[in-house]
DNA sequence: CTAGGAGCTAGAGTCGGCTCTAGGTCAACC
DNA sequence: GGTTGACCTAGAGCCGACTCTAGCTCCTAG
């Protein structure tokens, strides 16, 4: 039972979330913390375990692209405690919905990538085979235009 | 054969491209189209059907988060014509690389998600219905940690 | 006893990607 | 002939999310 609610200074913190010092510290002002973080000695930032697990998961809130202000909000409710869950609930569904949304965007964006790397492709191997009299394939100008996926959206 | 190659003015692209005027003007000046956009009556640009093509191409390059100056590189090397289409591939199948690793990254923070999502449903049915003497679930706190998934990334 | 390193605060600076403003030109309508 | 309204240029401003700086306090090691 030694590290077990291990408290960690701000170096510590940054090393293993990968975030800066910096962003920390503008992470508190913002108020993204649900308990305020205590301090040590010298006025020094002290985290606790429950503290790096919040942040953890602002991390991936973030990562998902949740803006500060919505990730304080949720910081807000759950710092008001018990009560609120709705609109906690609410909060996470509403950022579900953008994250799938964005999931299902992207994909679509990779189909046309796909497509232009695939043309890319047979282009130049077929430039390195220098082929016989078949056609090297229409449609290419200067570059390809959006043929195939993306014309529906 | 009315609109075939028509020309576009600047407010009508934005029209059906959905980025702004502005935005149409900035490109422009950051060098994104591959042909210089020609001008009409009194200066007034005038798009090609071509330069719409590229423009959406462009859209969905930037909605899967290519950087203009990337965006720029690849209109140059359009622009410079035929015999770089390997360095035209490795810009795409760079961007591929990172847009599949965005889709992953965001599949995972999808999961933390829907997981905290599942959790915040469960909790509020579980207070709706008033239930007897089942304990209520252990671990939420303030707010459930990471606990599922997340927590190996 | 001093030099280095980690931390502190407040506030300025940066970067990407637009967005907006000021001041002007046209063409068309009333 | 005056007023819209769409367009023009050059350049300033803004927003989000950090990042960096200056000037300070501690503690520890040499």
């Amino acid at each position: 039972m030694a590290d077990v609610t291990a408290s960690l200074s701000i170096g510590q913190v940054a090393e293993r979330t990968g975030l800066s010092v910096h962003a920390l510290r503008f992470y508190e002002q913002q108020g993204v913390f649900v308990s305020p973080i205590r301090r040590g000695a010298g006025g020094r930032r002290s985290y606790s375990q429950d503290d790096v697990d919040w942040l953890t998961v602002c991390i991936i809130l973030r990562a998902s692209g949740m803006p500060l202000p919505a990730l304080r909000r949720y910081a807000d409710l759950v710092r008001e405690g018990a009560g609120n869950e709705e609109e906690r609930l609410a909060l996470l569904q509403e950022h579900h919905g953008r994250v799938t949304a964005q999931l299902g965007r992207l994909a679509q964006c990779l189909d046309l990538i796909t497509f232009k790397v695939g043309v890319y492709e047979d282009l130049i191997d077929q430039k390195r085979h220098a082929a016989g009299p078949d056609r090297p394939r229409p449609s290419i100008g200067g570059d390809v235009p959006a043929s195939r996926p993306g014309t529906s959206a």
